[in-house]
DNA sequence: ACTTTGCGTCAATGCTGTTGACATAAGGCG
DNA sequence: CGCCTTATGTCAACAGCATTGACGCAAAGT
């Protein structure tokens, strides 16, 4: 493969500017970029320019925008399970596995939301897959299941992470307007047509909350329910 | 509001190909261009030439791509709930739902990406909300609980969805790499840094595929084990 | 038939990612 | 120390993108 870019190169060169560029250099910027001028904001000029050398210049450390991508949600992983190590009760550390991705998404929304569905196939995301299915393992479940099981959960994890995450990135006025529609808008309806909606009225304004602890409990609920351990031990 | 894009044409005149262009011919015809030359093939250029009319005039129809695409998905909402009543088997209600959401999304990957993570508060937004929280209801559900498990249902069945959606929006290549990524790179790794995933090595291209059925199921089993009416039996 | 104005068209702007040629300096080697 | 290779930063160019403002035609209202 004659294209591909080298990971660590050998021979840095200050830039014009007198910068010395590196992969974590360049996701250090893009995050940044991200985080204080919108997802819309990262682009490979604009990143070029934050670095003080020349667009093209990234294109030695980077296949391409999506292979930058992918560094940058590698890192968001890795910062948010960074320290941590599988404990004994294999419950408990699943759901803190999900509590440092959510943490680690809503640290950086904008890029989070762009990043939550994508493989990165990088060390910091293999080293993660491999907690998390030892987990499920430990848990008694027979590898098949195990696998079936770990996507399951960190597939809802994400995606619930992603989800918060987008509606924190979104815009102050549109976020509080969307907030206000559940106490508004929905307060409204009539009680002919929406007889449900009216029952629990009072509730609504909790639809604007995040569901991300209640669905995880749910889910480690179900797992707890499944375990072996468990069927073992009647 | 000086800028607004009219909904409703009142003085259509054909175009220099005959067509007379209206919302509804234009969502068509961008579902259609998504569908058969891939999600990529949207751009407003392409959708005027499909059109068979200068690109600019959409936005006589549109304010801009994001509106266009907000248009697409509340469409496919109303599409996917179309014709659903709940019935009296209050889980297998709920499943059906979710996979309506699903079909509904995955028909239109890229629009459904992009929309997935906002409040509507439309007309088929309210009512999904009206049946799926009667469903939770009927259940046995007090109030409170019923609006927060509905939440925890409908954002997990919502972010899969999307989830699953963007996989399928992402250009061929990127979508397929990420499913190789699977079977190549997580092959590789060292037996003894990873156990965990050398023991689950076989199952591994697992990862790659949805996890909704999965977890949908695993979510029901949770809320059924909590309902009040089982509780009620014992 | 005349006026108003909605709407399709044209041209232009300033973005975007990406590539190939080029030059220059870093680092190995004599 | 000085030469050579080549990695790497720079430059210029391309094709495609969304969006906008001016313009003129034709449809609707009178």
């Amino acid at each position: 493969m004659s294209t591909r870019a080298p990971r660590q190169p050998q021979r840095r060169r200050p830039t014009r500017s007198g910068v010395l560029l590196s992969e974590e250099l360049i996701t250090d910027t893009a995050l940044r970029l991200i985080g204080e001028h919108g997802p819309e904001a990262l682009s490979v000029r604009r990143l070029g320019a934050a670095l003080g050398c020349d667009p093209s210049a990234l294109y030695r450390y980077f296949r391409n925008t999506d292979d930058l991508l992918l560094a940058i949600a590698d890192r968001i992983i890795g910062d948010a399970m960074d320290g941590f190590t599988p404990g004994p009760d294999w419950v408990a550390s699943l759901r803190e596995m999900a509590s440092r991705v959510r943490a680690g998404y809503l640290a950086h929304p904008r890029a989070a939301a762009m990043a939550a569905y994508r493989v990165t196939r990088r060390e910091n995301e293999i080293r993660a897959v491999e907690a998390g299915v030892g987990l499920m393992l430990s848990a008694g479940f027979p590898p098949p299941e195990a696998v079936r099981l770990y996507l399951a959960f960190i597939d809802t994890v994400l995606s619930h992470a992603a989800l918060d995450a987008s509606c924190v990135a979104l815009p102050r006025q549109q976020r509080e307007a969307d907030q206000r529609a559940w106490t508004e808008a929905y307060q409204a309806v009539d009680p002919e047509a929406f007889p449900a909606l009216t029952t629990v009225r009072g509730e609504l304004r909790r639809l604007g909350e995040s569901s991300f602890d209640e669905a995880v409990d749910l889910l480690l609920a179900a797992l707890a329910a499944r375990a072996p351990g468990k069927a073992a031990r009647t």
